[in-house]
DNA sequence: GGTCATACTACGGTTGCCGATATATAACGG
DNA sequence: CCGTTATATATCGGCAACCGTAGTATGACC
């Protein structure tokens, strides 16, 4: 699953939304650093759909058009804990890998038999 | 960037591999749930390279062969800390908004003016 | 009357990942 | 002696997901 299609589970976690709203609230949730387009969001609504992830809440009617909600099902709920947990355990073997980096040029001093620092 | 990529970096932060290698690290960071196929490796290996996150450390001959080893740069050291940054925020923000999900069926207490329950 | 915010649909393109296949050596078991 | 597994790298075709853009439509504000 891929950062779009995450936080538009995310969005939808806290109360059902459309469209539009998702749009806005996966700005929110991300800082301003996601910005969902039309097409990666209603191609991701309608795969969500299919899986079942995501459901219509309801549809209503707003000057002549229909305004979509989708909530989040309780498999999409599951789906999107499983997700944190996972992001959450890739940014700490991430961290911890970084923490393990030798600093640079450290090789260097590792060599004081080689002719070593003037 | 994606989970492969983000996790060949990680591989790479600790010290420097050649593919078999990264394969197996991946592997081993993700808990056996990330298996790098060879068009993955490859093709993304190249990728980084091109954009300057990694780089060829040296290039040993095993029996009449190759064995390439990749080290990450600083640049890709960088990108790398930025991701788990990222992550961190991400699966922050995914549970947080878990937690503020309504428990299943809350909206029928929700409701006592309707006629609730009996 | 023009622009902006709201709100959804449709289409084409690119990227990154995957599966399969090919190649080659070495070790181990039947 | 042959098959399988592990080590090790490379290439190709295909696909899913995402992105950008344009189109459609209404109401509010200037």
């Amino acid at each position: 699953m891929q950062e779009p299609t995450y936080l538009i589970l995310t969005a939808l976690a806290a109360r059902p939304l459309h469209g539009y709203g998702i749009v806005q609230s996966v700005t929110d949730l991300s800082d301003g650093e996601v910005k969902l387009r039309p097409g990666t969001l209603y191609g991701a609504l309608d795969r969500l759909d299919q899986q079942g992830l995501i459901a219509v809440d309801r549809e209503e009617p707003v000057d002549g058009r229909l305004r979509r909600y989708y909530r989040l099902s309780e498999t999409g709920a599951a789906a999107l804990a499983e997700q944190v947990e996972r992001l959450s355990r890739r940014a700490a073997a991430g961290a911890e890998q970084l923490r393990l980096r030798p600093a640079a040029g450290a090789e260097l001093r590792l060599r004081p038999a080689a002719g070593g620092a003037a």
